[in-house]
DNA sequence: CCCCGGCCTGACAACGTTTTCCAGGCTCTA
DNA sequence: TAGAGCCTGGAAAACGTTGTCAGGCCGGGG
């Protein structure tokens, strides 16, 4: 269930459901036998069920036959709801993340699985759509299921709401962008590093005018990239016009405007830094387009983030490696439902720059 | 928790490390005030917070705010495991999907989220990484739980071990793949008419050898689509030759040494039909070094499923519409929630074509 | 003035499991 | 043969919540 923000609970679709359904008062699960119809079954205690049911020893083989016998023949299957009522730890972890159907997320969440099922723990994920609201509501509906540690990927910039779920025990652990407002450990891609250096190398390839289009920046990562931008035209001792920056949502419409704004006028950029891998997918369609319209010079692209086959279509990218960075944050996470109790951790993984063609075509003439 | 297979209970990762560090009886999470904490300090009755906390009627305005008060100082929140074990219903829904990686599926569970959110259902999902065994496992750990619903993108091809489940009231609905060995609702792309369509065309583009590279005939999706394959060329009166038709795993070097093999000897094929995008991206990687190195006459090439940046690269495709699957197949699983008690269904879902380039190139001069 | 009906409120028993604790019956040893 | 253990099984109490039901209080009508 999804509960609405911040008081502990108000009525919701589930609530005005149920209340209405419910006549009799004992649920049942459709007709799920119980360890005591196991045992009447069987002709044995509960406990005895119990024990044969979570391999504990201490009970003889022939009743352990007739229990088993009993489970087969009633499809009994133990109920962990009650289970972890009773015995505090569900071994179940949360991950919020930002879009089920980006593939960077894809990864970074496979990796998250993987780690949680060595630990023998069952993974629950939902995503936030980028909504800072929607995020909320999940993870505190994750804590109210009470699973040990959450794994978030920031959709909103202020995660106080979190402080009495960590104070109660919750482990958590942020990736892809840091907690706002909030002291927690965090697992991060060197957004700065890989901006910086991408924007070298269009430099270092002899352009000088160069666009950068980016997410919004009160997402960090976002802001961490065009800080990189800036940090690499300076070092270049580069003037930044403020009409090549153009940071935004990524939806195609917008990235379309922006770009083709950089490429008009007397002065036009000659190469184009894209911030995220959708802004990079929307780049690559508009200069191939341009290319086959044999419409000006062509332009150099560097993008952050791996796109797929962009191997094929030779487009150079600052490639990120969501694998490790989903791998990292769970490992964190386990260290602390181990007890790590060290102070906050803020862990950054590298970028790597794959040139790839797109990145080193030189300026046009008018350049 | 993940579970074993068969046997209802064996002790697992989480058992042992639990049994050991189980010394004090009472579990308390961490340091979880209840609701009885709750109602100490506001010095109600306990049922009153109860009401509180679910906006149940008839509290006093004056109670409910001492209540709500108490629930912000003590960081009370509602723990729904105890809730759903006295309700019945746990308003969450499973999904077991088959790669959470894979594009594909991302775009199918963001749309089973979306329905599922809209019906005030949170989902949880797990990928079963092409292991039947682990599809067994997360598929019953989420019975376990008691989830009201399951959907499930089968990897294995025999799902009787959830009949027990069904009988006991999971409402279930595959997608993607259809059940095996069990009789049960199930939402399919038109794998046989996608792929009947796409070496259609083709054959209208003149071709007479063409290949088929697939995954493993006994994914069922992988199947239909090589029956569409042998139908598109039945229906033209053209033989197949067994060469050209190479089913099996969908790695890279596999799909490479199939694709190269139908590609050598004096009468090659002129066009490739790729069986799903792992298949068709590596398939577009060759053809492009092979033509990059002017290797022979271009190959014709239509995959099925279509692929990011198919566009530019100008790779036709039968597309599919996942989202559309995941949604139809939600929609399913909450009318079957609701109470729909008809017999099993099975709903297809249509393919399109889109021509982009590379399936409308003409046989070389070798044919 | 009393009684009735309507509101609030809280005590209590579930839900299905695990844990604790104890009672038998058995075997083994002195 | 008796006593001391051990093995096996069962009864009862938790875990944190919600459903039922009864009691207390108030105001209004007879």
């Amino acid at each position: 269930m999804i509960r609405r923000t911040a008081p502990a609970g108000t009525p919701t679709l589930e609530e005005s459901r149920t209340v209405a359904e419910t006549t009799r008062s004992a649920p049942r699960y459709g007709n799920r036998p119980t360890m005591k119809d196991v045992a009447a079954r069987a002709g044995v205690g509960l406990k005895t069920v119990s024990r044969v049911v979570n391999g504990e020893p201490g009970v003889t083989p022939e009743t352990e036959r007739r229990v088993r016998e009993a489970v087969d023949a009633l499809g009994f299957r133990r109920n962990d709801g009650a289970r972890v009522l009773r015995k505090g730890r569900t071994a179940t972890v949360g991950l919020v993340l930002e879009d089920l159907a980006d593939p960077f997320y894809g990864q970074l969440g496979r990796a998250v699985e993987e780690v949680a099922r060595a630990h023998g723990t069952l993974l629950i994920n939902g995503s936030s759509a980028e909504d800072p609201e929607r995020e909320q509501e999940l993870a505190l509906a994750l804590c109210a299921r009470r699973v040990d540690g959450l794994i978030v990927i920031p959709a909103g910039d202020d995660h106080r709401y979190l402080e009495p779920e960590i104070r109660a025990g919750v482990a958590t652990v942020f990736a892809d962008r840091p907690a706002g407002l909030l002291d927690a450990d965090a697992v991060l891609s060197d957004g700065f590093g890989g901006a910086r250096e991408g924007v070298a190398h269009l430099i270092a390839h002899g352009h000088r005018r160069i666009g950068f289009v980016g997410d919004r920046p009160r997402i960090h990562t976002a802001a961490e990239r065009l800080r990189g931008y800036r940090a690499a035209m300076e070092d270049a001792g580069l003037p930044v016009d403020e009409r090549w920056v153009a940071p935004g949502p990524t939806d195609p419409r917008r990235v379309t405007e922006a770009v083709e704004g950089m490429l008009a006028g007397p002065e036009p950029v000659t190469a184009l830094f894209a911030g995220n891998n959708r802004v990079t997918v929307t780049a690559v369609r508009l200069l191939a387009a341009r290319t086959a319209r044999g419409d000006g010079a062509p332009v150099a692209l560097v993008g952050f983030d791996d796109v797929e086959l962009g191997d094929v279509l030779g487009v150079t990218v600052i490639a990120q490696d969501p694998a490790a960075l989903g791998r990292t944050a769970a490992e964190q996470l386990f260290r602390r439902l181990d007890g790590a109790a060290e102070a906050p951790r803020r862990v950054v993984i590298g970028t790597r720059l794959l040139a790839r063609g797109s990145g080193e075509i030189p300026p046009g003439p008018s350049a």
